[in-house]
DNA sequence: AATTCTTTTAGACAAAGTCCAAAAAAACAA
DNA sequence: TTGTTTTTTTGGACTTTGTCTAAAAGAATT
């Protein structure tokens, strides 16, 4: 555990990172607010580590680039189809009914499902 | 429909990509056999178009590039965390459950199921 | 203190995808 | 038909995201 690698769980871990889903550069802007010279190469190497750690999950991302979610509890992700903002859902013992149905050790899921959010809605609709 | 388009449908309805998981280039590629100087731009053009019209469904990759499937069927992937390699599974009545679940208009979804695939895991155990 | 192993760094590099302006094609109107 | 407008394609430049590499720095071990 380098001092880079504690500063990456320390941001995800706070106020910056409860309940949202950051890119791997928008932690390294957070990361270089604290410590200016620490290189991008090194935070991806230690988001790779965390993750194979299981400290964070990655989410395959809309916009190209992908998503750390720092959360604790395994849940899904609902991606609005219009301006992909993504929220929270819990899917209750989705990792057991897929072990179960697949015959197989499923370690983890990513789980997205795709809507329209109230807000795109009203907004595409102009009032008819 | 244009030309261009016409023939990413074709292939996608071909043998070329029954039951597989293709990612744009592989389709390029596909495309410039029967079409020489069709450009990248018009390939990743139409499969927006496609994917946005429900003839295709997108799947974000795990080696970076996104891929692309033509089945008729909704259904999950089981995707290996050594090797990758991805597999379809039929999860029945997912996307209701998931409607129900969620209270919206879930029009669609992607789930990943993170596993070791059984090649991987007799490669990787050293007999032991 | 010397050695070995691991991690970081900076920058080059690669891959995937987007954007743009001009040309071509298609759709529409007279 | 011919002329006009709209849509699509094209090629290439460009951006974004992420990986790789070799050298330096830092930890751990002997």
């Amino acid at each position: 555990m380098t001092k880079q690698k504690a500063l990456l769980l320390s941001i995800f871990r706070s106020e910056l990172c409860k309940g949202e889903h950051r890119t791997a550069d928008e932690i390294l802007l957070f990361a270089r607010e604290r410590m200016p010279g620490i290189s991008r190469a090194t935070v991806y190497n230690n988001l790779k580590d965390l993750e194979n750690e299981g400290l964070i999950r990655k989410i395959s991302g809309e916009n190209g680039a992908d998503m750390y979610d720092s959360a604790f509890e395994l849940h899904g992700h609902m991606i609005c189809k219009m301006c992909k903002s993504v929220s929270d859902i819990d899917v209750p013992n989705l990792l057991d009914k897929m072990k179960e149905l697949s015959g197989v050790d499923v370690e983890s899921y990513e789980l997205k499902l795709r809507y329209v959010c109230d807000e795109c809605k009203s907004k595409y609709n102009f009032g008819i």
